[in-house]
Order: structure tokens, then sequence, then C-alpha cells
RNA sequence: UGCGGGGUGGAGCAGUCUGGUAGCUCGUCGGGCUCAUAACCCGAAGGUCGCAGGUUCGAAUCCUGCCCCCGCUACCA
């Protein structure tokens, strides 16, 4: 069975028709922290993102510029993995679709479903515009039928297609989200799904004609046809997974027992946009080859943004993502994972992002300031040897309250629970007046207390902080003399007694943004 | 229509399962400190917990009805 110490995250692969945005960063981050939480109790982690390459919009869009499909995704999977640089993303692999060995195991995979005789060959009705050269959903086109793009009368056709027997596994799928009730985080969209899958369930067209879309990965056993783009899409995690040897023959190719790689998935995050295709075409498609399906799907919801309040008075920040030039990547990270309560949906407003940058710069950051200074100031930058009195069941209490969050997959808490750490520390300092206990030779030996309390609470911090701001608490490890940030478990016990400290620019600047509070509604 | 989530001091939230002094952060007002990034600490004001009934000695918390907001109701990446 697979080894309990390790942890395989991915995120959706992003369509690469259009630019990276909000929506795909937040997932992103937000992947990247529970991964960074994971290699901070030591678990061994693949960490997959991506690209999705495929389908009619990419077709179209490359059209549009007068360039290749290919030639647009290699620029969009540039653009995608140049962002996630930027944010300080620690992925280990970054996929692409349009990559030799995935399309080998899409085929191998869709050959597999083919022999397990799950597809068979149907027709797709729909609406169809003519002009636009594609498809609606009823939805799209309203009672008037008429096209979003051009406006004019769509007209109903059929073309062939082939199906996947998807509702063949409606009771297996409802059974497996009743008995796992964790399978999908949070509840709302457990429910969801749960509710959807009260009807009758449906088989899932899961090819194109080339004719139509020509940018796909051709059937194995029909050549004009190329693969629905997100039967290729969500393979994009079996084939990072390493379960499966496309090479292989059929039966040497890994379906029977995938517990030698890094399959099946321990959590998908994704949005909420695409709650469906992850919680049942994915783990139905898997049932249909007969692998395992994945532990966890975490769902986000949206960042909703109060334009009209902000154009008036701050202008051009729209877009938070646009602060990490002026607040730092870090600053950034924040922001995002401790002001939307995972799962929900949280608004963005310049005003609580400042909030949240204060907390980090007077809270931590002062923090940091004020008990590194004082061990430069009164014990000339060495860490005094002396018992911890005074935080100890704080911190304690802090880790437990962390790991029960994180394993209520609520960051927001476990962040908050964090920083409260920090709140309580700043209070220690008053409750013990350092500054007190140093113009008195007697309290020498309190004093030596309350620097090395404060040291390990900073310590401590460091690697509770660490996943969301991964650079800043890199540089406060080492202004505490650390090489590196410990492991969480690590942290309360590593040996701090005689390290030098050293007291360094605020690691959250106050900065002078230029925004008028005044002018802020 | 059906299913699901929500309505708690100025703002954003926790508490509702397992009834019993309504809690946190920000903001406001007052005080303190000086180690620190004009940061930090303490205190105060401010809520009939959407509305109306009911159960109970006692309800934000349980029950019934109603009002308002939001999500889902598939092949859209």
């Amino acid at each position: 069975m697979r080894d309990g110490n390790r942890s395989y995250y991915t995120t959706p692969i992003y369509y690469a028709s259009g630019e990276p945005h909000l929506g795909h960063a937040y997932t992103t981050i937000l992947t990247d922290v529970l991964a960074r939480f994971d290699r901070q109790d030591g678990k061994n982690v693949l960490f997959l993102t991506g690209t999705d390459e495929h389908g009619q919009k990419i077709q179209d869009e490359a059209e549009k510029r007068g360039v290749t499909p290919m030639e647009l995704c290699d620029t969009m999977a540039e653009r995608f993995a140049a962002a996630w640089e930027r944010l300080n993303i620690s992925h280990d692999r970054f996929i692409r679709t349009t990559e030799d060995e995935h399309k080998a195991v899409v085929t191998a995979f869709l050959q597999r479903l083919w022999d397990r005789e799950q597809i068979y060959e149907g027709t797709y009705s729909g609406w169809y515009c003519v002009s636009d050269e594609r498809y609606w959903t009823e939805k799209d086109i309203g009672e008037d039928h008429r096209c979003q793009i051009c406006g004019r009368e769509v007209v109903h056709v059929e073309e062939k297609n082939y199906f996947f027997r998807m509702g063949a596994y409606q009771e297996e799928l409802v059974r497996h989200i009743e008995e796992n009730p964790d399978w999908i985080v949070p509840d709302i969209r457990r429910n969801e799904i749960l509710g959807f899958l009260r009807q009758p369930l449906g088989d899932l067209s899961i090819s194109r004609p080339k004719s139509r879309v020509s940018w796909g990965i051709e059937l194995p056993f029909d050549s004009d046809h190329v693969a629905y783009v997100w039967v290729d899409a969500l393979i994009n995690y079996l084939t990072a997974s390493g379960a499966i040897d496309p090479a292989a023959a059929p039966a040497d190719q890994g379906w029977e027992d995938v517990s030698a790689s890094w399959g099946p998935a321990d959590m998908h995050v994704i949005g909420k946009d695409i709650l469906t295709t992850h919680s049942v075409y994915w783990p139905t498609l898997l049932m249909g080859v007969g692998l395992p399906v994945p532990t966890r799907i975490l769902s986000h919801g949206w960042w909703v943004v109060g334009e009209t309040k902000m154009s008036k008075s701050i202008g051009n920040v729209v877009d938070p993502l646009a602060l990490r030039e002026t607040f730092g990547t870090d600053a950034v990270r924040w922001y995002l994972m401790r002001e939307m309560p995972t799962g929900g949906d949280a608004s963005y407003t310049p005003e609580r992002f400042l909030t949240r940058y204060d907390e980090l710069s007077n809270v931590l950051g002062n923090l940091a300031s004020r008990a590194t200074s004082m061990i430069v100031k009164y014990r000339e930058g060495v860490i005094p040897d002396a018992p911890d009195n005074g935080l100890e069941d704080e911190v304690a209490a802090t880790l437990t309250t962390v790991r029960e969050s994180l394993a209520k997959h609520k960051i927001h808490d476990a962040l908050g629970a964090a920083m409260d750490l920090a709140r309580t520390a700043n209070g220690y300092v008053e409750d013990r007046q350092p500054w007190a206990q140093a113009k008195d030779p007697g309290s020498a030996g309190d004093l030596d207390e309350t620097l090395a309390t404060l040291a390990r609470a900073l310590t401590v911090l460091s690697a509770l902080f660490q996943p969301v701001c991964p650079a800043k608490m890199h540089d406060l490890a080492g202004r505490l003399g650390l090489d590196d940030v410990p492991q969480i478990d690590q942290a309360v016990s590593v040996g701090l007694t005689g390290r030098s400290v050293a007291k360094g620019e605020p690691l959250f600047p106050r900065i002078d943004h230029g925004w008028t509070s005044e002018e802020t509604p």
C-alpha cells in the first residue's frame, strides 16, 4: 500500500487560451501552502501543476493571433510558469498536456476503457452555430436560441460521438461519497454533488470529430476523432503520478497496482467551478479503468471584487496580485490565505489588504524587531542559556490549534492561530518588561529567561508562517542564527542557546502606499 | 420548482451539532510603556444574535411559519 508519509497534491491544469489571473493564483498558492505545510511536517511531497493545451478554444485563439496552436501553448505555458516563479510556488512538476508522455497515457487510458467496453459509439445532439462553428448548451442560448457570440439563430444538429458509460457508476460513486464524508471538502460542495447525483447520471461524451476540432489527442480506436478536452485534461493527474507506463504491453502498464507510484492523488485542489468534473467525471473515469479514486477534493471559492468601491479612491489597485510589487510576494500570499475562509468566498478590498498587512508588520514583524533588538542590545547578540518561562503553554496550544485547523482544511484558522501566538508574545514582552530587567543587575537571570523565551517563540513562529511566507521566514530564521526554518515539531526543541542573533531591516516594513484613507470609502 | 448555504455590536467573522454570563480581529474613545517598524500593552463604549410564534426554569443555540441574500440543478476548460 501507499507510504503514509507521502502526499501528492495537484492544482488543476490551467487552460492555455488566456493569461494567468487571480483565480489561478489563489488555487496555486493554496496548494503551495498545503504542500509546504506537509513538507514542514517531514512528508515527502509531489506537487503538480501545469497547463491544459488542447481543444477548440486553443485552436480558435491561436488562429486569432495568427500563430500555431503549439506556439500559443508554448507562450502561455511560459506565462504560467513565470507567474508561479514570481509567487514563489514550489511545484515539483509542471505538466503540459501536449507532452508526448501525457498523450501516450491518454491514449492508453482510452484504449483500456475501450477494451473494457466502457465506451460506445453514439450520437451527440446539441445546438450549433454554423457561423462560429461551435456548440452551445441550452443554458447558453436562452429561450430565443441565439448564439452568444454572433447573435445568429443556432440550429439543432447531431454528430457521431463516443460516450463513456459514466451512468453505470452512479451508485458506486454515491456510496463512496456517503462512506467518505471528507472526500469532498467543504461540506457545502459535497452536498451539492450528492444533490446533483440524486438525478439520474447520464453518460459522458468523450470525443469530438476532427472535422470540427483537430487540436487534440486522437482516439486510438477511431482516427477521425479526438479526445474531449476534459478527459484529456483530467488524466494529467495520472500521467504525473508515474503509475502508468504506456510503452509497456497492456498487461504490464501498471493498471493493476499503482502502489509503487504517486497515484492516486491525495488532494486535488480546485475551484468550485470545476467541482463536477473532478468529483463525478474524474472518479468515474478512474472506476472505468479500474484505478483507485483520489483521496480528497478540496474545492475553494471565489474572490469577489467590489470594483465600484475601489475605482473611485484607489484607481488601479483592482488586483491583489499587483500589490506584490509594493508589498512583496509573501504579503500577498498571507493576505490571500488569511482573508479567505478556505472553501468559501471572500471579497477583496484594498482596506482589508492593508489591515492584513498591518498584522504582519505590527504584530509579527515588530515582535521580531523588538526581540532581536533586545538580544543584540542586552546580550551582545547571543541567545542566553536560560529555560523558557511563560509561553510554553501558549506555544503548545497554538501547535495543537494549527494542527486541528489544518486537519479540517481551515487554512485561515490555522494562520489566525499562528498570528495569535505572536500577539500573545507581544503581551508577554509587556508583562516581563525586559527594559526594566536590564536596568536591574539582580534581574539578569529573569532577563535571560525573557529573551530565551522570545527567541523560542520566534523560532516556532518562523516554522508556522513558513508555508505562507517562505522567503521572509527564511530570513527570520537566519536572524536567529538558524541555517533554515526548522520543521514544525522541531521548532520547539531545536537548540538556540549561544546562537548569534542579527536585527536586520524590518521584515515587513511600513509602506507608503500612497492610498489616501480619507478617500477610501 | 427542487436541493443546499447564509442573515450575530460601524466592518469582517467565531459561537448554533452537545440550550445556561454573546467571543475574536479591525475601527472609535481613554490610559500606559519605551525594547520595537509612530509599532506594543491595558481599559471603555457599542449587539433585544433577520422577523413572528412555540418548547423550556432558561434559546443566538431546539421546533414551526415567514422575509432577504447566495450557490447547485452536468458535458461550459
